[in-house]
DNA sequence: GTCGTAATGACAATATATTGTCAATTTGCG
DNA sequence: CGCAAATTGACAATATATTGTCATTACGAC
């Protein structure tokens, strides 16, 4: 064991690291869906809804899947399905016909104003006591790992993450 | 902004390292179908497995579920698909007649060993330049967050993890 | 031993998500 | 302009996963 090197002992622990995701990952989601419950959402939608709320300009449910790393298909559902709840709309897209704009009816935007106050102070009870500087590590980690597996999914040809964070504010 | 509370800051940090968990979450489910698809295998499977290869002995579906964070559900669909395909197989309990025991057949060892042998340089190369102090921590800081997670979802009824970890080499 | 409770697997329903395919549309290159 | 390639949404199939319900079984309090 002590002979093992510093790069075998590392992937040891990105392997200890791969699962704990998967199952925080779950805690994650059980906790979202039932924090937005009884607003109509699920932490699908949630997350759909919030990726429509950080942009400045209507999305296509494309960018939408890109933005949050979803399949195109998955939001398509949600989309369809939040339509037909009255939680989002479909306005048509000046610049492109087939790909329609998604906007949150005013429904949809209280549901989301309303998770997002519950969100609050559920996220400040999560986090107290945790190092600041610990979480933002964290954060950066993840972020330098999926970088990685992007980059190799799709051969290196995405020098950095420019067509997501422009598309924000793009389509 | 300034004006804004430690917490409160800790909090939106621990919003990004949500949404961060829920796309890594995806790429690695994704990396790991692509990885070990021409062994029958994917990764919902080889998490499976990989609970039945870690425990001295057989374990039962349910603490499958249990040791992987997974609903008792999940995993008894994913078990009986593989039984159907030769990689595992049930064998009585001695200690319940209902909860039979779950194991792997020579072909399901063959091919987790062989989904393993495949993981150790897709991790190595995963890690490459990464610091493994900042790993450990990382792995550290989501332990402690589904601690906590759990702790809420149970009713703060489960003071430690001695149920799990015992659970591996009891039933 | 008896009885209430918890654990377990079966079954069904539903939600989530990917993959693959296809036609319509847009875009960019020549 | 013309045409190949990429984008987009529709549709279908499948995999993953949770939730809920139920009967059987195990376990513990008494």
């Amino acid at each position: 064991m002590s002979t093992e090197s510093t790069q075998a002992r590392a992937a040891e622990t990105l392997t200890e690291l791969i699962l704990e995701i998967f199952r925080l990952n779950g805690r994650l989601i059980e906790a979202g869906d039932q924090l937005v419950r009884s607003l109509g959402l699920t932490s699908a939608r949630w997350q759909v809804l919030g990726a429509m709320d950080r942009s400045a300009v209507p999305l296509s449910v494309a960018s939408i899947a890109r933005n949050k790393g979803l399949s195109r298909q998955a939001v398509q559902r949600l989309v369809k399905e939040m339509a037909k709840d009255g939680l989002v709309r479909f306005a048509a897209n000046p610049h492109h016909k087939r790909a329609q704009l998604v906007t949150m009816t005013e429904a949809g935007r209280a549901a989301f104003a309303a998770a997002m106050t519950k969100q609050a102070p559920w996220a400040e009870d999560l986090t107290r006591g945790l190092s600041p500087d610990d979480l933002a590590q964290a954060v950066a980690l993840l972020r330098a790992l999926r970088a990685r597996l992007e980059r190799a999914r799709d051969g290196g040809a995405r020098p950095d993450d420019e067509r997501c964070a422009g598309e924000a504010s793009g389509l």
